[in-house]
DNA sequence: TATGAATGAGACTTCATTCAT
DNA sequence: GATGAATGAAGTCTCATTCAT
């Protein structure tokens, strides 16, 4: 039934135009928008359309399906993401204290998370529903895993490449979980979670990093 | 799986007889495994009925729509984690050296995560979505948090009744997160994770009651 | 499936005791309120029975199914009515001027309708869905006519009979139309209906009893 | 039936073109049929789509629930009603005398209910129980009963407007239920009810017109 | 290529009625 | 006889996706 039998990993189409990668982009803030406030279910291929300004019709010649466009959101975050690292990397991190350090990373996470509010949010409601989603987000988060572990060995070398992923995976999921709730949170509770946040990372690193 | 009682909340009738809270029961276990198989959404109200063996206007005399049936399994999970953590407070922690405290503390959460898949995968898929969910899961949490406080404070008493709970809170999101993401992990990685989360929270602690 | 298969046209039942003969008052007085506040469609035999404080299993025991409740609701309006124009014949209708004589038929009449604002907006819901009920509400309504067929025929004798029948029907018809109208519109239109009713049927009358 | 326009109200999709106008009639002309036949609820909306050979989903294109479609059939009625008495006003009606003026409207009256059955059959069915309806349905009435007391008040001027209005309301109400009656009722009983209708209307204008 | 009306499987839920206790 | 939990057919309506224009 479906004529279009290649189960594409993010679009059914790369849009080379402008105006296409224009409407692709409205598509998808108007989706994460929607799913963010609706959740992903309640939330119709027709209003994201609609919401885009743009013909359901059209909107199925980007995405093969519901699914594709929650992989597509997860792609952007990646891109996000790995671009915010690239930044970080840039600064002179290995200079830094420890302390400053976590600081850094964490302040970084923080701010992607209130930038992108969707990143959690939404993969959490897809947890399992979209096959086509794991791969991806998986990437996602192991692209941003696999950087905080070279960031880690070059601040402070000396472990093997097996402990910094462990000590990575295990720190941005940690991180992760925790600022995303400090949004949600009152003001004040919230605050004290991105210090615990800090706090967390610090003593564990120390652990790794001054038991000598 | 569990054949105990379940405190109302969103049911429509509590089941006075033998016979209908073992109906309350088969229809949780089955919609447990569905909603953790297919996803929440996924999963229809007939498929559970007649997974469990109901007819769906039983179903429907137990639990006035979907989402109660979610509620309800909030609230036997609930009742889970406060029955293990009475447990747990009933041997004498406090003589326990801190590492030993920690490994207590995130075995029995591992093996609560074990026992209950579903506690994580389904909760985080329907987070926001359903509104009567927000306060039971945000209970269920809330009692946990409060229990490890208590446990802590008396642990190694000293600290101001804020901090207990925001270590608490941080902890039991932090430590939640990766031990359910080590279940999904593959052996090795999963053994590893565990082993991680109690080195974080170890650290984490020592930090707050070793250093004077 | 039935067990009962006699399609009783009113009760299943004949109430011989105090209690149950309360329990069907009971049961018709909710009903009613019912049907008039939701509709007869949109009012469920449990909302009855429980309205009426009467297990659901007593109410099928006096009523076959839902539409013998409206039956039994017309059988009870029939009554009423045959009760009211006994009262009115007994009075000496035969010496009032032809306008008093119209003033007393309508006045009661819409004296009814007040104290039986079902007696149309039940039955009109009901047009031709319930075969049991054609037979009663026609009954009920022949009975009316036949009644006033009869008042015609003593305040004025020498038409023929099938002229009163055609006269009164006409009359009941109208009337019964424009009365109950007159209980939905703002005081003012619903008085200057009655006004008009008794004029309508006074000229009509007059066309037959004061040609000659 | 008809294939004429349907003015939306409660329509969620205006029809503009030909081949869904046609399946808006279709569906209207289906479910009149079914409405009359069965009854409004007993009515499905499947049943009006699968008799109307349209698929359900096209069905909740054009109507967003079931009472939009009665909904849509009053306005129907309306747009009939009005186009009948415009064709009769253009005809000269002052020139007759009170008894043909009267057998005209009664006749075109007794003409549009054989035309439209389902005119007063379905909205006493529904009465009170679709609130969108009141203000169609009414708005049906109140513009015929305008029409016609402009009739009267231009075949006999002289009175008060207030006073076009009570007699035609009175009228209106009166004759569509003497008439609608008519239909169902034998030969015989059905021409006298009509010859009735035109003798209660005549001697009720009679009293206002030719008393002096 | 762009559009958006059309499709129909299937979701959730209700409720008249029964019958075991 | 009295009770009310149990039943499941059936109703309304949604929405991801297609395809004729």
């Amino acid at each position: 039934m479906a004529t279009n039998s290649v189960k594409s990993l993010g679009m059914r189409r790369q849009p080379r135009q402008a105006r296409s990668q224009e409407r692709v982009s409205q598509i998808l803030d108007v989706a994460e928008r929607l799913f963010i406030a609706d959740g992903y279910n309640a939330t119709t291929t027709n209003a994201i359309a609609s919401g885009a300004k743009v013909p359901i019709g059209s909107l199925y010649q980007f995405f093969p399906d519901k699914g594709a466009i929650v992989g597509a959101l997860a792609m952007r975050y990646t891109e996000q993401l790995h671009h915010r690292f690239m930044e970080l990397d840039a600064t002179e991190m290995v200079s830094l204290n420890l302390s400053a350090y976590v600081d850094r990373i964490v302040d970084t996470t923080a701010q992607f998370f209130t930038d992108y509010p969707g990143y959690h949010s939404i993969f959490m409601q897809v947890q399992g529903t979209i096959s086509e989603l794991e791969e991806i987000e998986n990437a996602a988060d192991a692209r941003l895993i696999e950087a905080l572990a070279i960031s880690l060995s070059r601040y402070h070398p000396g472990l093997a490449a097996i402990d910094y992923e462990a000590i990575s995976f295990t720190l941005v999921k940690a991180i992760g979980t925790l600022l995303w709730l400090s949004l949600s949170q009152e003001q004040v509770l919230g605050e004290r979670l991105v210090v615990e946040t800090k706090r967390l990372m610090l003593s564990y690193l120390q652990g790794y990093f001054e038991s000598k």
